[in-house]
DNA sequence: AGGGCCCATCGCA
DNA sequence: TGCGATGGGCCCT
């Protein structure tokens, strides 16, 4: 019982931090030609520099200018890693045997059958609860056999919830923090990540879409790939624009990491929880490599 | 019908 | 060259 209090402390030491860290990057990306210096951000936002350096530093593992080299198009583009070479399967490889992924999270996946699907989600319990995490109020669902969704509430609760319990309208909903409460732990803390003990998660979905959300686990931490390369991985490789909107369907954010899909130009294109998040998640991710 | 796409073109600096 | 903008083809819900 405290153990988990105090995870939870660790992940976020202040409550709206992230709140923070998205204006700082929202003003970073705006404005970045100008190149803001920590004082112009911190009197934009209204904070002692000192403060804010801290803060940022804190959940980032970065400075706040050296998180905006981790967020240009340049630095997108090395995430896709060399031109020419196939890009997922140097991207697997690098999974199974490389460094990059000591720090990733580790999960196995299972899919829910054709029939569970269709039936909406029929006699499936979802346990669901908001907690706080890195990127801010989380929405986490389980089922029995694992974790089936993960959002983003934004300051709306019920909406948010809305969104997610509409992908499943036929489960039945109960609202249960102390179940759901490890799981936020496990997936935001990276000193709970490891091979030993995988983190469950069941894909409830269309048969498309659970191929590409199984494609999306393939990619390491801190690497990326383009919407066509994830088309071609499972086989159809003229679908990459089915292959997006899939992908945005995806209802376990950050841990089916959707946010490592991107245009073919590097460009972040999309993300169903705002671009700001997706370009906090690829900063984020790339301060726990280095 | 309508997308978190992609490619080929074109017009502009 | 390097951008935006545009038009057409693609394939799943």
């Amino acid at each position: 019982m405290t153990m988990i209090a105090t995870l939870e402390k660790d992940i976020t030491p202040e409550g709206r931090e992230y709140d923070t860290v998205r204006e700082v990057i929202e003003i970073l990306t705006e404005d970045y030609r100008e190149q803001p210096t920590l004082e112009d951000i911190a009197r934009r936002i209204g904070q002692p520099p000192t403060q804010l350096q801290k803060v940022f530093t804190r959940w980032a593992g970065l400075s706040p200018k050296a998180f905006l080299q981790a967020v240009t198009l340049d630095h997108a583009k090395r995430l896709l890693g060399r031109e020419g070479l196939p890009l997922l399967e140097t991207a697997l490889e690098l999974g199974l045997s490389g460094p990059g992924r000591l720090h990733d999270l580790f999960v196995t996946h299972e899919a829910m059958s054709p029939g569970e699907w269709k039936a909406k989600g029929a006699g499936l319990v979802i346990r669901y609860g908001f907690h706080r995490s890195p990127f801010g109020e989380t929405l986490v669902m389980i089922t029995d056999r694992g974790l089936a969704g993960l959002a983003f509430a934004d300051g709306d609760q019920d909406a948010c919830f809305r969104d997610m319990a509409e992908r499943w309208p036929a489960a039945g909903f109960v609202r249960d923090e102390q179940a759901t409460q490890p799981y936020i732990a496990r997936v935001f803390d990276p000193a709970c990540w490891n091979r030993d003990q995988p983190l469950r998660v069941v894909l409830i979905g269309s048969d498309f879409q659970v191929r590409v959300w199984q494609s999306l686990l393939k990619i390491p931490l801190g690497r990326a790939v383009t919407y066509s390369d994830i088309a071609a991985d499972i086989g159809q490789p003229a679908a990459s624009r089915a292959v997006g909107a899939a992908v945005g369907r995806n209802p376990i954010s950050f841990v089916v990491p959707c946010h490592r899909a991107l245009g073919k130009n590097g460009a972040l294109t999309g993300y169903h929880w705002g671009l700001t998040r997706k370009r906090a998640m690829l900063g984020w991710e790339a301060a726990q490599l280095g």
